[in-house]
DNA sequence: GTGAAAGCGCTAACAT
DNA sequence: ATGTTAGCGCTTTCAC
């Protein structure tokens, strides 16, 4: 198919490029020449060009997404949000996949070859070198994820500290007094913020023995290899908290295969509120960090910078929600814990 | 931050432009020239504009990646195979949802506007209007998914055939003879393609009893909603083949509120072999289709096609394998494949 | 090897 | 309301 441009579109109407543009576009023209214009590019088959348009008007409608693991069930979410809001909005979504944190910085740079209008970056660590590459950047952009108080930037992000809150109140209730927890990496963002909550929960007690772990990442198999040497041995814990849910289930399994009874041994919780803490058995509970919500504010908020890069820069704090499942609650009742009954965003797509 | 175009550092350089871009881009230019230029850039950080170049060189180094549902794991597997592949070729990769078989037209027909080069695409449904709005595409694309035989275009699919015979053929070598098939909607490719390889399976056996079930979708509750009038009768069957992991996972739930021990009281495959299928207990019995290998055969196909547009059209069938679980055999280690019975009594003690 | 100039396809002044 | 013209920022002939 051959690519039909606007100027032949003008030749067919019998008007002038300027004028076909005008029509194309719904600006000034009589109805005459507007028929004619339209008549024409139908005929032609004539779409125009979105990279001659971007050039000419200066922004491309197009906008990014940066995040460290497309993979992770959080980040996959939070894109399906991130992807509603903007393709709404008439914006394409262009996603970037930035394994390391120099890459991320890359991304960033790359910001000033204007291929994107906009950027929504979710960091998993926050260095320096990014902090500096955003203070330059030369487009607005939205971090998704905890910032140092001294970056003023427009930014989501969860509420680690009430989150590790409840989880922490939710096992002290249930009559946990020696609570391990299985974090993952301390040199992540999410790694410190969870740390730092938990410590923060519990010190708020002073009746609770209390131990770290460290996995080394944040999946299924790095938390059965950090609970497994934690879990086999008289003195173990009562319940443990994971930095999130995959940790959490790489828990589930360790005591599992060690013959620990979940709850009645051994409570666990994770972080996240996957689809994953609801499929298990027993179920997870979990705290709800609104990935789908942070996903939808970092996007709106983008828009919003787009429209006005004057505003203040803002925080969006989304609440977090425990919900409670069996792997912490014997009372809960098996009929509970089988599947919600419908998730209508992914049957509507 | 300004934008620093190639003509102020040809000003700083103190050569014309076009010496500028030639020795940006590593084409003749003296030694003294480049060095100039380099410097010049780096001084005041110049990147090239990136719209400006694609509207010149009439490529925009970004690709299309339009599926369907983005959120199912099997999509976000195929995904991040295929944003590897992309952006390690040096294009970006621009993502669309298609939730309903229309918009998928809808993107297709984009095409002509020219903002990637080329474009995965994954319907859930094949239309004769989206085959048209195919063949009338101005860019290369590949399909993801099963194309009328008629369809010559470049295409990557899984083996459903197949897959369902591995599926039924370790049923029926473990003794199963009532086989019931709960499939999700027929109206998509998937849900035909699916049922028709389920059909040619068992039709090799003469002595089993089948059934078939629609699910109102490819979802754990729709399984869940579609198993248990099935199962909760006299004549159950021995054997559930679920037409993907979710609806599978959907079926162990309901066995499980059943009361039903799987795999001795009931068998259940699922199939896509998601880290679902690994993580529920018992372990689901799944086929894995490949999703990452065609993720990537389709990125690279894509590739092959732009470098070439006069290749003949390919159809990549990637091959099946069966992975076993707890779900369909007892010989996985008790340990791996009991759900947790909820005690209450041990909540008490 | 280098510079002047054309032009990718489009929009937006600016005249008329 | 319409046409002419000047670019958006870049690459690439084409002379020299």
């Amino acid at each position: 198919m051959v690519r039909v441009t606007i100027t032949q579109v003008a030749a067919r109407a019998g008007v002038s490029v300027a004028s076909a543009s005008r029509a194309l576009n719904g600006l000034v023209a009589s109805p005459e020449t507007a028929a004619k214009v339209r008549d024409a590019a139908r005929e032609l088959g004539y779409v125009a060009d979105a990279t001659a348009q971007s050039l000419k008007r200066g922004r491309t409608l197009q906008l990014g997404f940066a995040v460290a693991d497309i993979g992770n069930p959080v980040y996959v979410e939070m894109m399906a949000a991130v992807e509603q809001v903007v393709s709404a909005s008439g914006y394409r979504l262009l996603l970037s996949s930035t394994g390391t944190s120099s890459s991320s910085v890359d991304v960033v740079r790359d910001l000033g070859r204007g291929y994107v209008d906009g950027l929504i970056l979710s960091p998993l660590r926050v260095t320096d070198e990014l902090l500096t590459a955003l203070a330059a950047a030369p487009i607005p952009f939205v971090v998704l994820g905890r910032l140092p108080a001294s970056a003023d930037f427009d930014t989501v992000r969860a509420d680690s500290p009430t989150a590790m809150r409840l989880v922490v109140d939710h096992l002290v209730a249930q009559g946990r007094r020696d609570i391990a927890f299985i974090n993952g990496p301390t040199d992540t963002t999410p790694g410190v913020m969870r740390r730092d909550g938990f410590i923060a929960a519990v010190d708020r007690y002073d009746d609770l023995r209390t131990r770290h772990v460290d996995a080394a990442d944040f999946t299924i198999a790095a938390g059965y290899d950090a609970a497994l040497p934690l879990l086999d041995r008289p003195d173990r814990p009562t319940a443990v908290v994971a930095a999130n849910d995959l940790i959490g289930v790489g828990v589930l399994r360790a005591a599992e295969d060690l013959g620990l009874q979940v709850p009645a041994d051994l409570a666990v919780t994770g972080l996240d509120n996957t689809e994953l803490a609801e499929v298990v058995r027993p179920g997870l509970t979990s705290v709800d960090l609104g990935a789908k919500e942070r996903g939808r504010a970092a996007a709106e908020m983008l828009l919003a910078r787009i429209a006005d890069d004057t505003r203040p820069a803002r925080t969006v704090t989304v609440p977090p929600a425990l919900v409670v499942r069996g792997s912490t609650s014997a009372s809960i009742p098996a009929a509970l814990q089988r599947p919600e009954p419908i998730d209508e965003e992914r049957a509507h797509g």
